[in-house]
DNA sequence: GGGTAATAGAGAAATAAATACTGAATGAGG
DNA sequence: CCTCATTCAGTATTTATTTCTCTATTACCC
C-alpha cells in the first residue's frame, strides 16, 4: 500500500468487496480467522486469483499457504468502502421501495443509516415506518442542514426525482441513491449512484430471448453445430 | 449488420441500450420523428459516440445530418432486449421489495409482466397486491409447468434465496431475477441477474467516503494541490 | 527433516470497453 | 450551385479490467 490516502478503486472490484464483505462477515461468526483467495471465490463462484486483486486494492496483505486474517480483512474492506463510520442518509419518498429500504436489514452492517424519510403525501407522513418517522417534505431542507446529512436517498416517481435532488443538493447532501427511472443531473461536486431496474432487466430478458431463440432455431435445424458460448466458469456481478 | 440471429452485446451497452429506450419513448410521445447521438447523449448526459456505438449493436442504421427515425430505432431497442414479446414471470416473496416490484409501472413497456406472486406465509396468500394474486408457495411448481413460466423474480430474505431459486429451476424457469442477498448457485443454462444493493451502496459510499477525506486534508493543508480527478464529463449507469 | 501441495504476490498477456479520429453524406444558408 | 456545419460510419487508439503464468513461501504429511 502507498499511502494512507484513499486510492482510487475500479467500480468492478468495490462491488465485488460488497459481497466479500458479507461472505467474510458470516465467517467471522463461524468462528473462522484465516481465509483463503480461493475460499472467497467458491464461496461466490469468482475467480480466486481476481478475489486477490480486490482485495490488494484494500491495502491488506496475506500469508501464502494460509490467507488472510478475517478480522483485519473485513476491517480493511469496511474502511475502504467507507463502512466503518455510520453514514446517516435521508430517504425521500415512502412508497413501497422506500418502505422496502427502510426496513432492510443489512444496512447497518454497510455502515448505512437511514435516520428518517419524507414524503409528500399528507397520508404518508406521520405514520412511523419499520420505526423511522416520516415527515413531510417541507422539513427535508432544515433538518439536514442541522443533522448535517450528507446522504439521500429517492425513491420516489420518476416525475419528481429530479425536483427531489435539485432540493437535496440544496441542503449540502453530497451523495444520493437514486432508485427513480431517471437520469439526475447534479453539480460535479455530488456523487449519484443510480439504480436502474430497467438496465438490469435489460441484461437478464436480452440473455434470456437469445437463448429461447437458439434453442428454437437448434430444434429446427437438429444438426447445426453449437452456437452458444461455453457456460462461464465463474460468475458476474 | 450480419444476421438476424441475436448477436451479443457488452453488458454496459445492454444497460444504456434500456435508457435510450425509456428516452426515446418520450420522444415518441412527443411527436418526435428522428434524433441524433447527440440529442439522447445530451438527455443522459452520455458520450455521443458511446450512444452511437451502442445503437450500431441493434443493427439500426442512421442517416447522415439527419440522426436515425424514432420509432425503428425504439422497435430494434426491444427486438435486441427481448421487450417485444411480453415476458411472463412470477414473483416470489410478497414483502415490501416484492410489492413494489408488482406495482412498477414501468414493467409494461420493458414487456415484462408479473403475473402471479408467491409467499410461503399463510398471512400473505390470499390478498391481491397491485391486482396480482399472493398464491401458495406448494402452488409455484405446478403452475409455473403448465403456463410455460420462463422468468423468475426473487425477493425473499437471503434464507430461502437459494431454496428458492432451486425451485425455480426444477419448475423449468430459465432467468432468475435475485434481489436478495446471496449469490445464487445454478446450472449453466438458467440465466441469473442478480442485483446486489450492497454493491451499489458501496460504489456510493466509497466514493463519499473518500471525497469527504479529501475535503478534510485540503482544509487542514489549504495550500495543498489538487489530488482530486476532473469531474467527469459524461454520466455513467 | 524433506517432499508436496496450497497459497499469496508480481507482472505479463489477453480481453473488453470507451474514446478519438477520419471520411462521407446531406441539409441549410448564401 | 457552392460552402459549411452536422451527423453517421468505420477504423484506430487508448484505457480499464480480467485472466494467466510464474515464483516464493510455508504448513502439512510422511
Amino acid at each position: 500500500m502507498k499511502d494512507n490516502l484513499q486510492r482510487h478503486a475500479p467500480g468492478p472490484t468495490l462491488r465485488r468487496l460488497a459481497l466479500y464483505h458479507s461472505v467474510l462477515v458470516q465467517l467471522v461468526k463461524n468462528g473462522r480467522e484465516v481465509v483463503s483467495c480461493t475460499r472467497i471465490g467458491e464461496e461466490l463462484r469468482f475467480d480466486p486469483t481476481q478475489v486477490r486483486k480486490d482485495i490488494e486494492a484494500t491495502g491488506i496483505v496475506g500469508k501464502s499457504r494460509i490467507g488472510y486474517e478475517v478480522r483485519p480483512l473485513v476491517d480493511a474492506i469496511e474502511d475502504f468502502l467507507g463502512w466503518n463510520n455510520t453514514t446517516e442518509a435521508f430517504l425521500v419518498g415512502a412508497g413501497a421501495l422506500g418502505t422496502a429500504l427502510l426496513g432492510y436489514e443489512r444496512f447497518p452492517a454497510c455502515g448505512l443509516s437511514i435516520v428518517a424519510a419524507f414524503d409528500r403525501d399528507p397520508l404518508k407522513v406521520g405514520r412511523p415506518v419499520h420505526d423511522k418517522e416520516v415527515l413531510p417534505m417541507e422539513k427535508f431542507t432544515d433538518l439536514a442542514r442541522r443533522m448535517i446529512i450528507r446522504m439521500g436517498i429517492i425513491t420516489v416517481p420518476a416525475e419528481s426525482a429530479q425536483n427531489v435532488a435539485d432540493t437535496m443538493v440544496a441542503a449540502g447532501i453530497r451523495a444520493i441513491w437514486n432508485f427513480a427511472p431517471v437520469i439526475l443531473t447534479v453539480p460535479p461536486s455530488v456523487i449519484v449512484e443510480e439504480v436502474q431496474l430497467a438496465s438490469s432487466l435489460a441484461v437478464l430478458s436480452s440473455k434470456l430471448a437469445r437463448t429461447l431463440k437458439l434453442e428454437k432455431k437448434k430444434e429446427e435445424l437438429p444438426d447445426d453445430n453449437d452456437t452458444t458460448e461455453p457456460a462461464a466458469r465463474h460468475a458476474k456481478v
